[in-house]
DNA sequence: GATGAATGAGTGTTCATTCAT
DNA sequence: TATGAATGAACACTCATTCAT
């Protein structure tokens, strides 16, 4: 809506996704976007309050996204691994881990997790608690409708999970976000994901 | 051999491990080290220095431990499997993932390598490269042997170290690392360590 | 007349007089108010305007009271004595004094005297010579009526307002104006005032 | 001791006690001193410290001077009377009034005590508490030896030290401390003690 | 070896004010 | 009447670094 705004708040995360949030100065801000310092703070409160309406942002895109991905799960079993497989890949590659807006936040808490404990809970949070927590989800129902045969669900989780967050550290949350990145990342995820379920059709 | 240059280098490796590199001041280090601040350079040029030091000093360790781990694959084969799993718990472990002085300067690259190109290279080499690198050699070695099957001896790095790359980054590189952030570590690893030797044992 | 100016005056002299005329911000008298930062241009033409209009009603309020208390000189001399004592609490005391506004513009005064020129001559106008100038008629035409006998008018005035205008200070023009302050005030003043006027009756 | 952290707490004071604590700007000082506004923070924590220190020094000082006066209590009566004289102008009026460095501290609490809570402590003790009850117990002493023969030596003492207040007010704590205005201040005063031991000695 | 003293550049933030709407 | 948006000037304070001693 309000024109500046938003261009303050796109700067502000391009540049604190690039250097983190206390290597950006306000002035550093200002000089992308076109304005003076103190016009800043008629639209924020501190610079903090500006990190934080990012960081809001992100959550609700991501939990509107984790809801679609859970609601996946609800599907009836006949189109269940067909549907799942286009969710996780639509939903949580392109749309979660590949967004810009979504990347660019999760670089930043990859930077200010490390020395905030609230950034921490964040981090943990959107990318061990919440990705681990859906596929052990996702691998119970699959035992249960009988198609892994395999009973601990959560290993599972792990082993579907690490090569794609190796990937994600690799790939994604290094540099710009080019292209190539991206597609380095999708080749690479996808011949695992095929892996790794021809080896559970095998058993 | 120089008492106050060793102290330098101890306080700043702490506090640049658990803040970052310009997240620390001069001041800060000279609080814990108990000097002024203009004492500090006399002993280094300037901040950057130190933090060189820091980095080279660890550069040469994880050498030295990464030719010992690799002499571990010129062994007679009857004894390979064992002494394979001692090297790569003792020396990768142990050794290299939580001991002191690697662990924080590990902490500090997952910080440094995501607004610096030649940290980022650094971190790749050490935390992906190297690793997945001696991995693949490993996993050569087990097939020619006819240990294992497979042929693909880079997915297998993958599958073997994915996990314990994310776990690394679950405990060992957040907050503090407390004997029970190790342990939860050292845990998790073995479990999915005997797993995967189970499994490969199973085909 | 206008709602929203006579607001702003309210809120400002409320503030002023705790804090000071250049520690309130516009900021701080718009929370108050109620009302945007701009929209106080609209009613003045900068925040010394404000000032300047609080201190005027000040005056005009002042002067006419002080046109009261200069009328009871005027009084026959039978009933004197009585009148004066009267005059002298009901309007001095009570609604100069200890008036809401004209006690708020006096703190403010005796802030900003202290640095200011144009204000420390109102200062010491209201708060030395008009007082001492007005008790030194009196004590005069208590002369002239034979009932006191000293010829230094002056002097007399000086110690009776002396000990007020000390209390004024400790009780007064300090924190907050509580009822509690009020009745200290009261009875201290009061005390000095019985204590002058029977010693006065003594010689 | 050293010359460039004295210059600032000497400019400053002069400054602060001139205009107010907040209304004095650390460039204001250091335009005064002559070096630059980072160098200040080499000699002092922060703005708050020079005033601190300075504050410090007068209570030393005030203290010091208070315990010279009560020494004054103790002398033999014979010669009690005429040294008390001294005493109280000596080191009340000369040395403590009208002393540049104590004179500029009271200022400075003038202005501040009207919004600082902790200030209005130390200006009460030091311009109320302390003189009228250093002045209770010299009627108190006067009273015994059957100098004095009024039993409220409170009241006694208002009498006393409220002209001095108020002339202190008028004269001293107003614009520039000029010999002019220390001479009608010391003017005014004598007349006052030496009218109010007159009085004494009539009754 | 160490430090006292200083500094230039920079940081986040506040404030009174302006002006088009 | 009121406000959304902007701004220049100021503010307290931090930091890496220098240099004479």
């Amino acid at each position: 809506m309000n024109e500046t705004k938003q261009k303050i708040l796109d700067s502000a995360l391009d540049l604190f996704s690039q250097k983190g949030f206390s290597a950006v100065s306000i002035r550093d801000i200002c000089k992308v976007v076109g304005i003076k310092e103190s016009s800043v703070y008629y639209h924020f409160k501190n610079k903090q309050a500006i990190f934080n309406e990012l960081l809001q942002h992100f959550e609700t895109i991501a939990t509107a996204l984790m809801c679609q991905l859970e609601q996946g799960l609800m599907v009836p079993l006949e189109n269940f691994e067909e549907n799942l497989f286009e969710k996780i890949c639509g939903c949580f590659f392109e749309s979660y881990l590949m967004d810009e807006y979504c990347n660019k936040i999760m670089r930043l808490l990859s930077i200010e997790h490390l020395y905030n404990d609230e950034m921490q809970e964040i981090y943990d949070f959107w990318l061990f608690d919440k990705p681990l927590n859906f596929q052990t989800k996702v691998f119970s129902v699959l035992t249960k409708a009988g198609i892994v045969k395999t009973s601990d669900s959560n290993y599972l989780a792990v082993k579907f999970y690490a090569p794609i967050f190796l990937f994600m550290q690799r790939w994604l949350f290094c540099g710009a976000l080019t292209e190539e990145c991206k597609q380095t990342f999708r080749v690479n995820v996808y011949r695992h994901v095929n892996h790794f379920f021809n080896e559970m059709g095998d058993k």
